[in-house]
Order: C-alpha cells, then sequence, then structure tokens
DNA sequence: CTTGACACAGAACAGGCGTTCGGTTATCAT
DNA sequence: ATGATAACCGAACGCCTGTTCTGTGTCAAG
C-alpha cells in the first residue's frame, strides 16, 4: 500500500535544504525558522520546526535548540577547518628557499592556499607551515612538476625518511630529496626509485630548511 | 589598574578574539556577547559590546546587528568553501577504475577528503568529482607515487593537453597519461618529460574514464 | 463510518540577546 | 586641579526566536 509520504525526504525537505545553503552562502550564518517559513511558503512557525525535526531525524541537518539559528547542515561541511598557509616564494634549483620571518603574520600574505586540516598528515597542524611554488622542471626526480605547491614545514633537522628541502651552498642547489643520516654522512635519496642518491659527506655543507609535508598539483595547463 | 591603550588591541581583545575562536570550533557556531562576558571576565554586556565594536574598527571581526550570536572572525577561514570528495576505492595497472554510480550519493561514502574550492583548478566545481587512492609504483611515468591521491572528474573524452585515466583494454591497463589526439589515433603522453608517449591506433581500444584535475600526495610515510 | 497518522495553521509564551542609557572610576594632557 | 577621554558597570527595554499547544483538513486502513 502506497503509504502517504511519510518516509525520505520529499520536495518541501529538499527546498528547505536548498534554502539553508543558500541562505548562509548569502549571510554567512544560518536563517531563523521564520525566515525559512517565508521563503519556502510556510505559513507557520510550528510546520518549519516539524520538517526541521525530520531533517534532523534523517542526519541531514544538525540543531541546537534553544539557540537561535542553531542549524547546520551536516554534509554541506559548514565550516570544516582549514589552514591557510602562505605562499612565500617560489622554489628552484639554483635558488635558495624563501623561508617566512618568525614573526611573519601569514593573513598580510597576498597569496595563500587553503588546506583542509583533514588532509594535513599527522599533527603537523602548526600554524608555522609555508609554501612555495615549483618552477622549472629541477624536482622531476623527487617526482614533483613544474607548477606543483609544496607544503612546508620549518625545520633545521630531519628523521630518516623525511622528505626534506636542502640548500647544498657549496652546489649552490636546491633540492628536494629523502633524508637518510649514514654513518659517514648523509644519503638524500629521490622518491623516484629509478634514479640513484646523492651522498654527501659530514664535512660537506648540507643546510635542512624545512620538511615537506605534502605536495599539490592542479591539473590544469597544456602540456607539449 | 588599568592599562590605557587607545589604539590598537590589547590584551583583552585578543582573548576575545581567541575565545570567539574556540568557542566556534567547539559549538559550531558564534558565541552570544553574555558568553564573551562570562569567559573573560567581563560583568557587563555593554562592555562586551564596546570591545567588539573596536575589534570590527580594527577589521578583525564582522558583525551582523541584531542578529543573534551574528559575528564572524574574519581571518579564520572566512569563508570556508570546500568540497567534501568521496574517495571510490584505489587505481593501479591493472584493475578497472571504480566509477561512482550516477546516483551515487557521496555523503554516504565512508572516505573522502576536503578539498578547499579555492584550489580548485577552473570551473571544476562541480559536485561529482571523485577520488581515487594509487597504489603501487605503476603511474610514476605520470609523476605520481605510491599513496598519492588523484582528484578525477568522470568523463568520456577529452580535449588536447588534458591528464585523462585511460582504460586500454586489451592490454588490461589502467593508465593516467597525457592526452592528444592525432591523425591516425590518439598520443598518451607521460607526464615525466624523459620517457616515451604511448601511440594508440584509432583502432585499439581506448576507454577515458576521467580527467585528473588534481593529485595530492601527503608525506608521512618512510620510503626505504 | 471511524480511527489515526500526517501535514499544516495560528497564536501565545518565555527566554535569549543585542541595544541603549545613565553612572562611575581611572588616566593623562593642559 | 580639571576637564577630556577611555574603560567599565548595571539595569532596563524590546525585538527576535524557538517552543508549545490547540485546532483543522485529508487520506488510507480497519
Amino acid at each position: 500500500m502506497m503509504v502517504r509520504k511519510s518516509k525520505g525526504i520529499g520536495e518541501r525537505h529538499q527546498k528547505i535544504l536548498d534554502f539553508i545553503a543558500s541562505y548562509q552562502r548569502e549571510h554567512k550564518h544560518p536563517p531563523s525558522i521564520r525566515e525559512i517559513g517565508e521563503h519556502c511558503d510556510i505559513s507557520s512557525t510550528s510546520v518549519v520546526n516539524y520538517y526541521l525535526d525530520q531533517l534532523e531525524k534523517e542526519n541531514l541537518l544538525e540543531r541546537d535548540r534553544k539557540i537561535s539559528r542553531g542549524m547546520r547542515l551536516v554534509n554541506n561541511s559548514p565550516l570544516g577547518d582549514m589552514l591557510r598557509v602562505p605562499v612565500m616564494g617560489v622554489i628552484q634549483a639554483g635558488e635558495p628557499i624563501p623561508i617566512p620571518a618568525s614573526d611573519f603574520n601569514p593573513f598580510t600574505a597576498e597569496d595563500t592556499v587553503d588546506i583542509a586540516t583533514s588532509l594535513m598528515p599527522s599533527k603537523e597542524k602548526g600554524k608555522d607551515l609555508f609554501a612555495l611554488h615549483v618552477q622549472g622542471d629541477s624536482m622531476i626526480d623527487a617526482m614533483i612538476n613544474d607548477g606543483d605547491i609544496v607544503i612546508l614545514k620549518p625545520a633545521q633537522d630531519a628523521r630518516n625518511g623525511e622528505m626534506v628541502a636542502v640548500w647544498l651552498s657549496d652546489k649552490n642547489e636546491t633540492t628536494l630529496k629523502y633524508f637518510y643520516k649514514e654513518k659517514d654522512g648523509y644519503r638524500l635519496q629521490p622518491a623516484n626509485p629509478t634514479m640513484k642518491p646523492i651522498m654527501v659527506k659530514k664535512s660537506e655543507p648540507l643546510e635542512i630548511k624545512g620538511k615537506v609535508v605534502m605536495v599539490i598539483r592542479k591539473m590544469e595547463r597544456m602540456v607539449a
């Protein structure tokens, strides 16, 4: 027998959901029950409340009862935590890495990238992260392309197996490699398993500038 | 002793700012004026209002007057729009790509990745994006490592220069390559410029499964 | 026909909350 | 000292808003 649409969400539920989303985008905060009623042609606040309860039961909405406009869409990732990482400049072989000063304010940077904290490995949630645009093909042995964005964490040393940005002052070269300490020095291992490591003796200069915590590549450009 | 500092923000301003941020994280919505007062040892709502006005003048806060809890920090992820992309499974050579059904609901996926829309290339903001975990080293010629996450947009064809996920049924192989149409067939160009392209004749089967819009690599694992 | 659920309206209530206004105290330049 | 100003208090006002209660009409099952 046909049950009167008592199960699932109907057209009106969807309309309310859509309105909440669009209202949130426009006003930066959720609508009130009465505002929902007006825009969804519901004349009674109790009916809106009635629908809101159902949406909550369907797990499409969260409500903070008693709190004005205390509702949020569960899916629409209302305000998922994200980090705003300042882009300090470019990284390329032959040039030192621009490192942010300790008193640098990330919010004054003109260029930033937003990273969801849920994507951040481990607990690198520190606010001192910074990003660099990769310029040139010099990092291809680190499996990093021209145009990629690398997210770095400032560091002066590293543990085995971490990818670090190092400055080899005698070679005048910046490079990204996996870092391993060995008895007679350091081994800088390219990410590309087909390539050979660079061995650095303890006597040679090696400056670790930071650890690579993430690489992001946007595919939008043409390649010959 | 009250410290008189009429310009800039003082300790109390900072305390209010911090409280708003932590309250927002915990409750998913901003605090009321009275709640701010309680946690910052301000006994009068008018004083909180007084500070809020100053913070607004300093452009550290936005307010919707008259609206309950109508305040938000300007820096703290202003309008953190992000997409929740479902992870459909793994991609590896020798296995077809799991493609979401058209009626697939991304929100029921147990595994998702969050991407800031500000990171999304062009206007791929469509909700039909999906993600795959790369398994194995078979994509290294596409500059993609074991463990990477690729964000794909479903597609059956592509324009020149776009990176696509293709299924070569005769070779029983899935691969990621830059796509070029040529007179006698297709050229599949590896991202790694040191590697040679694969030429596919028109007579040979070639199924485009999607376009790669982004690659994300988290650095946390050890590599031998 | 009766019953009961479902969908909805309308009004009233009560508490939450921003606003405002009259005062008070402390600091500082004049 | 003295007026100006910043910092602060307390209370009252009144709108905003979620809640709740009573009532109506519809439709399907018994």
